[in-house]
DNA sequence: ATAAACCCTGGAGTCAACTCCAGAGTCAAG
DNA sequence: CTTGACTCTGGAGTTGACTCCAGGGTTTAT
């Protein structure tokens, strides 16, 4: 076979899976986004990869877990070829994505405190052997807060 | 809109939609699901609900509001027979949420608090016309916590 | 030289929660 | 009676990020 093995590092799909936690399907799926670059092939026409693409996935991954989508880490890859305005680029994109995460954390801990509350309800009803207050409460929801209100008003919306 | 107030107490699918903010496919779809039960029909076959249905709306869409799958509050939906057990098999589901809760808002805090440092240094770089310093570090992650150890530990097998 | 393990392509399937559609029937107003 | 608005069914399409498959070809170890 005409690959040599003296090239230090070129892998066979299957290495990078294994090296990187991405599935080989996930690989070649990848390569169709536009999310790697289309790779080198052997004669057979495997695919060989240069081992940075290791730190590509490594990026990706770290991208998603911030909340990117793939669509969005397709743009900053696109703008590895560190241009000026590249920075204020991604600034841009990650100031939204801090908006998006506030607004997350601010709705996570609304909805904490007020399933926190029911919870409460609910095991001085099972204490008392009482009904269910939590269905009781949300089939016929005596305003309990203002919320129904607000929720009154986004129902306006679609 | 005009809602007809001649027939005291029936909807129409279309009114049912108007009142609750769910649309009329969304309402069909919940009656195939189970969420809604069978209504009665016109000769025509026109569905005719009872206004109660407006709760169990209500009911579906708070709980939605929680993260509750359409699965689970089928469940709850099914329990709605206050049966003794059912205030504790409501705990349960109550308290899965709350961690599911947690484990999101402690995910988001830590998202943000990196997210926002890579916000800093970007607008740092930009301020000294350098070179996007947050892809070049997804690209090439000096340690920066711990996380690299684990990659490459996961790297060195196979 | 053969078997095991790997890899290829193109396309279909998965999940959740809808959303849209065609083609047909029903209902209320004028 | 005729519009036009509404509703019916069954099924397909949407989104995002995969995941799986059949039916092949390639590499590598024995």
């Amino acid at each position: 076979m005409a690959l040599r093995k003296t090239s230090p590092s070129r892998l066979k799909i299957g290495q990078v899976a294994a090296q990187s936690g991405v599935s080989v399907d996930t690989l070649r799926y990848y390569e169709r986004l536009g999310l790697l670059p289309v790779s080198a092939r052997t004669d057979g026409g495997y695919r060989l990869y240069e081992p940075r693409v290791l730190d590509r996935l490594a990026f990706i991954k770290r991208a998603q877990s911030f909340g990117f989508t793939l669509d969005e880490i397709k743009q900053m890859l696109h703008l590895e070829t560190a241009e000026p305005e590249t920075c204020s680029r991604v600034l841009e994109m990650i100031e939204r994505k801090l908006e998006d995460l506030d607004r997350q954390y601010e709705e996570i801990k609304r909805l904490r405190r007020e399933l926190a509350a029911y919870k409460v309800e609910c095991e001085r009803a099972l204490a008392s052997h009482q009904c269910c207050p939590v269905i009781e409460d949300f089939l016929h929801p005596r305003s309990r807060r203002e919320e129904r209100d607000v929720r009154k008003q986004r129902r306006g919306r679609k």
